[in-house]
DNA sequence: GTCCTACTTGAAGCCGACTTAAAGTCAAGA
DNA sequence: TCTTGACTTTAAGTCGGCTTCAAGTAGGAC
């Protein structure tokens, strides 16, 4: 058993955020100690679990669906098959960009919207946006 | 010169955000008809350039500071090499999520967490976050 | 028994990127 | 000239994901 405290120390994770993923259902303690909450050191885990999802795009709600609070899928492995397949759309739209970005930096022409390649990139990218997903930076979760 | 209404055809974008764009310093009507913003046609490439780099995580103030009104890149070239290799680690880490979620559709260990080859790929996802940028979808610029 | 300190609660606040609402303006067509 | 309807303005609202605040509580050291 984890005292939250120890939680924060080990994961990084402010207890301040166990409490919302608590109330948004993502997160369960497994005891109380007095007021304190207790996790069992599966928290660990399922905290990483969680910050894989946001670094997916994947929002809380989407997250909450997928995963029993214990960290175990509760959803057909098709889904995953289509969110893998989501991220790779979005991977392919990154990486257009990152290409355009250092064609950007190499490019003679005076304006990048000028240059064939750049704009053929730039569509590329434009195009190739999906309607799901917004992939957000967190703090990494100490493991 | 494309009136307001007409850039909102073309594009896609809603007026609102032209505006808010024009007060957060991003882009430029290039004159009024009465009150009617006009704006010339470089806008269209202007603004796929805008959600380009929302696409890749920056944010519209960072936007505002790469390119000039016009689309011309203000910044030096290191600049954007930079940013293209934070583009490089997102990916990665993205790529590495990908597999995770395709890992999971397959792997028939009970708890994903219990499965070691879950467990490596969750760490280079966890480990690989930046701290900046946070992409995110946007309705497509039609060109 | 008291005090310290780390936790607890609920509510409010914040940030970015817009969207929406309410009231006003104005060019063009009948 | 009058009406229409697409625009204008400013201000406020929304949404997700937290953080911060104020006030309260309780376990453990003394």
């Amino acid at each position: 058993m984890l005292d939250i405290g120890e939680v924060v120390r080990r994961t990084g994770v402010p207890a301040s955020t166990l409490r919302y993923y608590e109330e948004k259902g993502l997160l369960a303690a497994s005891g109380r100690h007095g007021l304190r909450r207790q996790y069992d050191d599966g928290v660990v885990g399922r905290l990483a679990l969680i910050a894989m999802g946001r670094a997916a795009g994947f929002s809380l709600d989407e997250i909450a669906g997928m995963f029993a609070s214990d960290g175990t899928p509760r959803i057909d492995r098709g889904l995953l098959t289509t969110k893998a397949d989501e991220l790779d759309a979005t991977i392919t739209s990154l990486t257009a960009l990152r290409d355009s970005l250092r064609h950007a930096a190499a490019c003679p022409a005076p304006s990048h919207l000028a240059c064939p390649t750049f704009r053929r990139l730039l569509a590329k990218v434009t195009w190739n946006q999906q309607p799901t997903g917004k992939p957000r930076r967190s703090a990494p979760v100490r493991m």
